[in-house]
DNA sequence: GTGAAAGCGCTAACAT
DNA sequence: ATGTTAGCGCTTTCAC
């Protein structure tokens, strides 16, 4: 391992006047500096991090709060991650995958007290997340991929759920629907207070009524078998409903063997919508569904500049709302004849 | 921040009698050290690593390599990722996620010439993989998941490709197929030396010769588009083929939709395995296919568990295999009747 | 069994 | 503009 001394000795100048050329933490001379820059590059000089961090009390790594593999665990999840840690690349940031388990409190006191990592990158957030008002409280810089119920001040970046619904129901109308069905993340998201449970509910909700087109929204399967009988049951009670939106992939799937028990088609006979699962999930089926992709890669990006620029200096805290991306299929088609509303 | 000379202090001994007393370095008197544990304690010291790591050359930071997203990217290569980091974590490592780009070489040697990690974790690995070969040249510990063409020597943890081939034959000539096709992973994966690509496909060729029953093999469809294709290929050229096992997600989708238009059903006209794919893949499909799910949460465990062992020690090196977990699901059956073979 | 002191590789005053 | 000095928090000789 080459140190700074090496590089300083080789460049005949002091380690200080090395550092200094090397980070131009103050003015070096440029012939200096050149001489200093030839070393370091001649003995493939790399600064030792441990080092510099003991000493500046920064480490240039973040930490991303990984929950434990419970509800969903799919594509999204995993492009936080490796959006974050590309990003953090970039900006010369590493990225430390924490795996939550337990008690995430205890971890994070953990995580933070080992100085080891300059902020906490916080995803899966719940509408009253306590690992937020401890890192508040601790004074951890964080930033969130989600937000909390209140998340003024704290920098994060979501899905703007209220432009994906208004995107969504705008799509259906589009072509001519009068009412829409929404089933949303299962009952356990939702009492769970998970925030893009709650919000897609809302924002689905009030998109229809702006639209002027009826509305339903009190169904939350969560599997394949809750999902054939939620859509069984949402026909006898709505018969008048000619699209539908769900958010729970599995849900879907039973949807999609409900409709063909009844004898229906998709797209003819119910225009179906996949909400916030990727393109790649949607392509499994058939016909591949229209969905509303989450911009996952972006928000792990986002949510690591923020972090990252946080730490740098502060401004105000950044706030980003990006909406999903309607990607067609061909599971979306004028509404089905003979529907009475 | 409290550090090990606020603890020394509170117990009245000095910082390297802290030290001994609570890393167990040295023999301490039992009171001296009960001591030093209720300072530590009541003031809730956390050790910096940053200073242990500078001092004593070890981190405790793993490094995991991660590919970037190009060719599959499915539940697969987040479970070794959140695996390894379990494993870390309880091993008290941390996990660094490391997106691989444009020059992997570089990377790993800017990465490992940091200081910041110990070791670093492989995944994708490739027959003959430069990676493995740069780490090996550098001296950098390191083990992977998967493995190269000749992976004497070094530790790793991969795929009983042996086994799950032979599961598979085992579980469709058990039910009475005479005759499987293979259809592998896409051309391009398999040019570029892809070991899971490779094995699989040889060791299903080995496994159907050994059951006596016939096969078909050379089939790498990379869609649901070539998927299609393949299979009215399939078909075309082999009548006779009342099983197949497929390992590319999208292709199997083609697959499902050409027995349709065929008039055909699963499992009654076609027993359909999904290789390599995770159980929550396999249920999106209708019927739900009968899946060889790989143990990826375990070889990330594993990896990681192998790489600390190294670290802490040398003994041999470790390899482990093993075998995906058939999972069986509504698309296997006896073949139909009346083929001619 | 315990304390004092050196030093890991670096940055940041403080001198010059 | 450059060199000297003092640590960052810890582990580890080396004395006692």
């Amino acid at each position: 391992m080459t140190s700074l001394r090496d590089v300083a000795e080789r460049a005949q100048v002091a380690v200080s006047t090395a550092s200094a050329a090397l980070n131009g933490t103050r003015p070096v001379a440029a012939a200096t500096r050149l001489r200093v820059e030839r070393a370091a590059e001649e003995l493939g000089y790399r600064p030792n991090l441990l080092a510099r961090g003991l000493q500046s009390k920064r480490t240039r790594i973040l930490a991303l709060l990984f929950p434990a593999p419970h509800s969903g665990f799919g594509p999204t999840e995993m492009q936080f991650a490796t959006g974050a840690a590309e990003a953090a690349r970039e900006l010369g940031h590493h990225l430390l995958l924490s795996p939550e388990h337990a008690d995430p409190i205890e971890e994070l006191r953990h995580l933070t007290g080992l100085g080891l990592v300059d902020g906490v990158l916080l995803m899966e957030v719940r509408l009253d997340d306590e690992r937020a008002r401890f890192l508040s409280g601790a004074g951890v810089p964080f930033a969130m991929i989600g937000r909390t119920r209140d998340p003024a001040g704290i920098d994060y970046a979501d899905i703007d759920f209220a432009a994906t619904a208004g995107d969504a129901v705008a799509h259906v109308a589009g072509l001519g629907h009068r009412k829409l069905a929404f089933f949303n993340l299962s009952a356990g998201t939702y009492a769970a207070q998970y925030g893009p449970s709650i919000r897609a509910g809302a924002e689905f909700a009030a998109a229809a009524r702006q639209a002027g087109i009826g509305y339903v929204g009190d169904f939350r399967p969560g599997s394949a078998e809750e999902g054939g009988e939620a859509f069984d049951r949402l026909l006898a009670e709505h018969p008048d409903v000619t699209a539908l939106a769900v958010m729970d992939d599995h849900a879907a799937v039973g949807v999609i063997a409900a409709v063909a028990r009844r004898g229906w088609r998709i797209p003819e006979d119910l225009t179906l919508l996949l909400v916030l699962s990727s393109a790649r999930v949607a392509e499994m089926f058939h016909p591949r569904l229209t969905t509303l992709e989450p911009p996952s890669a972006e928000l792990g990006r986002l949510g690591a500049q923020m972090l990252i620029d946080r730490l740098r200096g502060d401004g105000p805290p950044r706030q980003r709302l990006v909406p999903c991306r309607l990607v067609a299929g061909d599971s979306s088609a004028p509404p089905r004849e003979g529907v009475t509303s």
